[in-house]
RNA sequence: UCCUCCUUAGCUCAGUUGGUUAGAGCACCUGACUGUUAAUCAGGGGGUCCUAGGUUCAAGUCCUAGAGGGGGAGCCA
């Protein structure tokens, strides 16, 4: 499909077709020059390099080409031509120019100069126009395609997990309720608790914090499916890494055990990065240069090494035996902290971590028991700079022991007959992760701040745009 | 939620031991320049010093509270 008269900018900086009439469209980045020549930097989104626009002012009224300053949306028609000027090879020498939106530059906010990310969140409706939040959006949307790749061409099926949940018993954290009724004045049952079965759905709804539980009668069926969605969580969580609402991709896997699992994370993860490597690569040479000068760096040394496997009780006499002072303390039982999970990878290992076999007190309910009645099948995966970037387990899949951990956990099982029933009948090993999306974003990115590779977050206190 | 730092022009920031009309760079406006590269050069306009109290002869500066933001921690992906 080809849009009739118009040319993008990325086409007609790579096409090597010269000295014929083309058209762009896009919006202005920066105009200079003198009474005689105009130079118009001109982009539309399809790469981060502008293409030069070359105007003879004698040739446009006066006023046309006052209202071509930044952020001005304008339409070009020329010749594609090799540029007099050094800094780019082709450029467009203008025959008309058709201006469909000024940028008053008095008021518009963005300059051709470098603004803040902070300063850019409070404009998130403008930031997609940098060259920051262009090359992030367009690595956002090659990592999300790549994903859906790599899993079609592994005999995945993308399984759509619901979003509104009656389910309460996953335990990934606070929830954000669901509901039609009226809140000034809802209905009470006789005790005076709200009356949720006069609510829409006749009982207690959240919106989804995984769809685990749900991609596991999906892996029971199709053996291998996986989803990507909108998660949301309640949580008070003021951090660079977290957000209310965010981005999940829960592979789950039929007859997997917890190698076949790390296997298919190592795998996964590794691809993402050679793919975002082989087709974004101006994006992200100019995150290279713009924030963090040992991203390609980092992105190769990825690729081309092993991640490290080892069990959580590896880890603790590690950290036992480091010398290092931590403020909390290590001992086997707890939860490893930051602190922690940052020295096995940044200074232990220096590579990416896969850690197994957690005590089984501080992991989910549905994580398989090991034999050694103390330690479950989890797994995470720890990334140098991100921390904990996947998180996941093989599950269990004996129906007494489930039932068994339920029950010392209290947690309520009628909610659950569902998820046991796949239990009670043909019953299969299996596994899965959730990884984090955004995370994900902030190692390919560079970025520090999770805020900034999400084109709107969502955050305590922040459901603007 | 806890700890900590920050908030001065449209943006990024300086502002000394509290002391006259609060500064710079960039942006913007005007002018100059026949090919620029975040163009350059000259000139100009632009301020609720986050808010509310307080201390003081005098507060951008010190104190208290609040709001917003950054970083760290917890929760997690």
């Amino acid at each position: 499909m080809k849009i009739k008269s118009r040319t993008k900018v990325k086409e007609a900086l790579t096409t090597g077709k010269l000295d014929r009439e083309i058209t762009v469209k896009g919006w202005v980045r920066t105009r200079r020059g003198n009474k005689n020549i105009a130079f118009i930097a001109l982009n539309d989104g399809s790469t981060i390099n502008n293409i030069q626009i070359v105007a003879d002012v004698p040739d446009f009224p006066e006023d046309l080409l006052r209202q071509v300053t930044t952020g001005a949306s304008i339409a070009v028609t020329g010749v594609l031509a090799p540029s007099q000027g050094k800094g780019q090879n082709v450029e467009i020498r203008a025959q008309s120019i058709e201006l469909y939106g000024a940028a008053d530059p008095l008021i518009y906010p963005l300059q051709k100069k470098g603004h803040s990310l902070e300063f850019l969140r409070e404009i998130a409706h403008l930031r997609p126009r940098t060259n920051t939040f262009g090359a992030i959006l367009r690595l956002r949307h090659a990592m999300s395609y790549a994903i859906h790749k790599y899993f079609n061409d592994n005999g995945f099926y993308y399984l759509h997990t619901p979003i509104i949940t009656g389910s309460d018993a996953e335990g990934a954290g606070e929830m954000f309720r669901v509901t039609t009724l009226d809140m000034t004045n809802p209905p009470k049952t006789p005790d005076g608790k709200i009356d949720f079965g006069k609510d829409f759905f006749g009982r207690e709804t959240n919106l989804t914090v995984s769809g685990q539980l749900e991609g596991e009668l999906g892996a029971l069926a199709l053996s291998e499916v996986y989803t990507f969605g909108p998660t949301f969580r309640a949580e008070n969580s003021n951090t660079p890494r977290h957000l209310a609402e965010f981005w999940m991709i829960e592979p789950e896997m039929a007859f997997y055990d917890i190698t076949d699992n790390m296997d298919l994370a190592e795998d996964f993860l590794k691809y993402i990065v050679v793919y975002v490597l082989e087709h974004c690569e101006d994006d992200l040479e100019f995150l290279n240069n713009m924030y963090d000068k040992e991203l390609l760096q980092r992105l190769n040394q990825v690729i081309s090494t092993d991640f490290v496997r080892t069990t959580y009780t590896e880890a603790i006499d590690i950290l036992n035996s480091s010398g290092v002072k931590f403020e909390f303390p290590t001992h086997w039982g707890s939860d490893l902290q930051s602190e922690h999970e940052r020295y096995i990878v940044e200074k232990h290992y220096k590579k990416p971590v896969m850690i197994t076999d957690y005590p089984k007190k501080i992991k989910a309910f549905y994580m398989k028991q090991n034999d050694d009645g103390k330690t479950v099948r989890a797994l995470d995966v720890l990334f140098p700079r991100i921390g904990e970037i996947v998180g996941g387990s093989q599950r269990e899949e004996d129906l007494q022991k489930l039932e068994n951990r339920i029950s010392e956990l209290n947690i309520p099982r009628e909610e659950l007959w569902w998820y046991l029933d796949t239990r009670r009948f043909g019953t299969a090993p299996h596994a899965g992760f959730g990884l984090g999306f955004e995370r994900m974003m902030l190692f390919i990115t560079g970025m520090s701040n999770i805020r900034d590779v999400i084109p709107f977050p969502r955050s305590p206190n922040n459901a603007a745009f």
